[in-house]
DNA sequence: CGAAAAGTTGACTCTCATCAAGATGCGTGG
DNA sequence: CCACGCATCTTGATGAGAGTCAACTTTTCG
């Protein structure tokens, strides 16, 4: 059972994270563990389609997602969307708006998430007290600029059905790491996302997501996109996979 | 005058960096600027058009520019070419080889380059021993994924109209922060690098850039683009300014 | 002087956006 | 329980935007 704090949300002891046990992650000294337990002040949990962050914002809290799926999207005056990356268990969220000001760009839920909330005034003390965390930090900001540039790559250079198939590769391979997909759990997205990720119009996407359907690679339900044949997704992506190196998280 | 070091390559003290003088970095403590001063082993020049890093390669050192234009980029087998971001003096190179074990993309020059060598070794003493420093990693590599947003949105969301004209008012605008525009300077690309950055073909890049230029907006020359007219580029591409904060730099 | 790189332009083709109409499923309120 | 609206997916028709091919000019450089 998860204890209760004062204000009456139940929190999970960052001791007893399970995203901890999972050998993506990796392994936390006690001193690490013990800071960040102190770091962490609260647990915030929203519904599947509410905002959690908006472009513009100012007094933007630190959070890291501990359950669910998200994603950090842009869009111009006119309403043009365009979804920048999603964010899974271990994600940062806000860290643009903690270390530069004001957020650039806004989050969403795409199923109930739950954030674990930290304190940003004292982020200061992860500097000064605790480099390896410090350390993981940049890491983490290197590791998604990395996954921007592939979506770039993606957008910029292939074709509509590489892309479609890179993308869902893409959440496929993320979303096994942190065991998001057990047993018949689809990619929770509709195609006007995979549409505002891909850079695409929502009729072309669906006529290229059916390609896909069509040869059996994917299958598209109510609740989201089922892989059916991942290699076949990566062969027609031009995938190349990026090994299972354990990454850091806070 | 340029002290020279026993291999008899003359280097830039940090003290003397002609870099700090500019409004758009932020001043140093004088513990920093020895820390840093001692963090750089050295300075490498390569000329226009050298491959600085390589994507695939593990040893890479750790740079930062101090003159001159380079560009990051990412290929496909069949060799179509995606242009990433650009560099300036002042930014990162090599931060994803340091800290992720490999280089995932490349770096070229794009005119004349000097960069200051980093001793990769002495990474973890930044982090233990100069907090204040591993902040500004940190908000460099925020920074870099802020632009990588917005490069994003533009080929997701834009016509290529308004994409010609934001990555000119872009580049425009960072160079001119680090006075790299001084007089008759002008944007050291090709069509062909233009294009690959847009995600477009050479001929439509063309055509499109010369509206531009009918407009009045831009000029080409033989070494680059002429900026004419920065607030109508602006316009047309439906840029924001960011304002005008100090960014760190190491 | 010849070759290579960069820019230019027109013709043709194909991808993709837009418009339009319908089908399906779901939640809410009568 | 049904009717209605709303969100999502689907499909076809049409046209605009962008890629490809090809020929030519200009400049640079050895």
């Amino acid at each position: 059972m998860s204890p209760k704090k004062p204000n009456g949300i139940s929190t999970t002891p960052c001791q007893q994270c399970p995203l901890r046990d999972l050998p993506h992650f990796r392994d936390f000294s006690s001193s690490e563990l013990d800071f960040v337990s102190r770091f962490k002040t609260g647990e915030l949990a929203v519904e599947s389609g509410s905002v959690i962050l908006m472009e513009g914002s100012h007094s933007a809290h630190l959070y890291t997602v501990l359950a669910g799926w998200a994603f950090r999207y842009k869009t111009l005056e006119d309403g043009r969307r365009q979804i920048l990356n999603y964010v899974m268990p271990g994600d940062l969220v806000g860290l643009q708006g903690t270390v530069m000001g004001e957020m650039q760009h806004s989050v969403e839920a795409l199923s109930p998430v739950t954030l674990c909330v930290f304190e940003r005034s004292r982020l200061n003390n992860l500097f000064t007290d605790h480099p390896t965390l410090a350390y993981d930090l940049t890491w983490i900001a290197a590791s998604e600029e990395r996954m921007l540039d592939s979506h770039l790559l993606s957008i910029g250079r292939r074709t509509a059905l590489e892309r479609a198939a890179y993308l869902i590769a893409f959440l496929y391979s993320r979303a096994k790491a942190v065991a998001l997909l057990q047993g018949e759990a689809t990619i929770p997205v509709t195609q006007q996302h995979v549409a505002d990720t891909l850079g695409l119009s929502i009729v072309h996407t669906n006529k290229t997501l059916r390609k896909l359907v069509d040869r059996g690679l994917i299958r598209w339900t109510d609740k989201g996109c089922l892989v059916l044949d991942d290699a076949g997704l990566a062969q027609v992506a031009g995938w190349e996979s990026d090994g299972k190196r354990q990454r850091p998280f806070i």
